[in-house]
DNA sequence: TTGACAAGTGAATAGTTGTTCAACTATAAT
DNA sequence: ATTATAGTTGAACAACTATTCACTTGTCAA
């Protein structure tokens, strides 16, 4: 019954704990899609795309210039963060206008913002 | 003194609100940190050591029973997270125990949790 | 309809990263 | 001392990913 039949290499020492801890754990399905989300997050040109959409909206051809970045370089990542749903946009003429599309991911700099500074 | 003559291949469309977020961004420094520590906590084996780590101390066999994995495998996580200082270890005899040791990583899965629940 | 510009996209490239494998060190027990 | 077990580590490999380049699409104006 325990676990090492499989792919772990090592003797369960403290049966208890990774019991209750193994009861505890959320199905896999959990973590893809915590990672995921952290992972859409964990990129410099995609944090500072979602920070300066929170600051405004904004067309590709503005964000290329805030980023200093190519417009296809931006409109790649662009077409990332629209796929998650955190960004949505719509076309106003030759323009398309981009804005933040998800509460959560501000209270997510927020926090990481706190962490930086406790640890610096 | 635009920013056009870098790498950026387009003009800028609506220059005030191009300034206006320029002056709201933060330095490349922050969005490195903040990158590398979504970058750290996207990744799904690392997110299922730092559940399991936030229920309960835990040598590196056990981790290795809870997330049916190798314990090198786990050991080189570890080694990634201790680095990052979001978790600490003590020895005792044979065994390295390790705990979780950032406030904030808890934080940010409560709002990822939340965000996923929202989302699906 | 032609030209200009905003935006999107597929393929290629270069860089990064997670796991495996095979060592190795550290500690405890016989 | 020898053996066994816990844990670490470096190198190699495979998978993934961000940017670039070249091209296409969509829209507007002349």
């Amino acid at each position: 019954m325990s676990r090492n039949e499989f792919t772990c290499d090592c003797n369960i020492i403290h049966e208890e704990v990774v019991n209750k801890v193994l009861e505890k754990t959320p199905n896999e399905d959990i973590f893809n899609h915590l990672a995921d989300l952290f992972k859409l997050i964990g990129d410099t040109t995609r944090c500072r795309i979602l920070f300066a959409l929170d600051e405004s909206e904004m067309c590709v051809c503005d964000l290329a210039n805030v980023l200093n970045m190519t417009k296809s370089s931006i409109s790649h990542q662009l077409a990332v963060l629209r796929r998650s749903g955190v960004v949505k946009c719509r076309r106003s003429g030759k323009e398309v206008y981009y804005t933040l599309d998800d509460e959560h991911i501000v209270k997510l700099f927020e926090i990481g913002l706190e962490h930086i500074k406790h640890k610096s």
